[in-house]
DNA sequence: TACACATTTCTACGTTACGTAGAACAATGA
DNA sequence: TCATTGTTCTACGTAACGTAGAAATGTGTA
């Protein structure tokens, strides 16, 4: 239970950037706002999607465990459960933990990590 | 392009387990083998699957540039291009690519490693 | 060389995830 | 109560994947 489609990555995108709880019509604005004007490019959006779309995207992120919604207001708010930098790491030790040698996996990975990160990852483990 | 279904991850994991190039016959018959006994359990194995099953998931698995074949011999014979170490770490980085911060990300992932990781991890950027 | 047999490719169908949204249902303010 | 706004149900199209039969191709042998 990993991996999104385009609009459930793009409603996340939107959760994770402003990180206040939306309802389901900002949303909606917000969607067809960014990257609206150069038409095409890698976000290709400026499209209004239907209210019911934003609904049931996020009604499946929800059951997957991303978004969490206040029922109380009539325009249910929703927001994302954790961070992006949350959610990413958590993926990847999804990852990091689908192979049998994890030691092994974390050679390979430090073999091709940036020096900036390198160079994080030592700061880091420093308080550990 | 990352995520495997369940038959493609269990011929890669064939393949990443006894790492010479093997046929789709052989393929076949180890599917059939692995986890035949229990009937039940995780690996819910123990069934003959058609050969050209098999050789459809190869297949796909080869445009997927996960899998190489040898076209020369007759009965095609077919390995992983990478390892299985390799593939997970290039997929971590992959997801680590995925956020905007990646040294945000990384202090999350360093957050919840295991003691034994953080240490292969030290030895590990030591020599870089 | 021609044929039986092994192997590969083509084609296809069922299932599930996802994008998409209308129809039906529910709440809320005037 | 009624118009309006918001939510849930239901559904359809597309793509990935499991699955495999039919068709095509290659190979060894009579």
């Amino acid at each position: 239970m990993a991996s999104l489609g385009e609009l459930e990555r793009a409603v996340m995108d939107l959760l994770w950037a402003g990180h206040d709880a939306a309802t389901a019509n900002t949303l909606r604005d917000k969607l067809a706002t960014s990257t609206e004007a150069k038409g095409d490019a890698a976000g290709h959006e400026g499209k209004e999607l239907a209210v019911t779309t934003v609904l049931t995207v996020l009604s499946r992120l929800e059951k997957k465990g991303l978004v969490e919604r206040e029922r109380g207001t009539r325009p249910h708010r929703y927001q994302a459960v954790s961070s992006r930098e949350e959610h990413t790491a958590e993926l990847m030790h999804e990852v990091l933990g689908s192979a049998p040698d994890r030691e092994a996996v974390l050679a390979q990975f430090i073999g091709s990590v940036t020096q900036s990160e390198a160079e994080t990852l030592r700061k880091l483990l420093g308080h550990i």
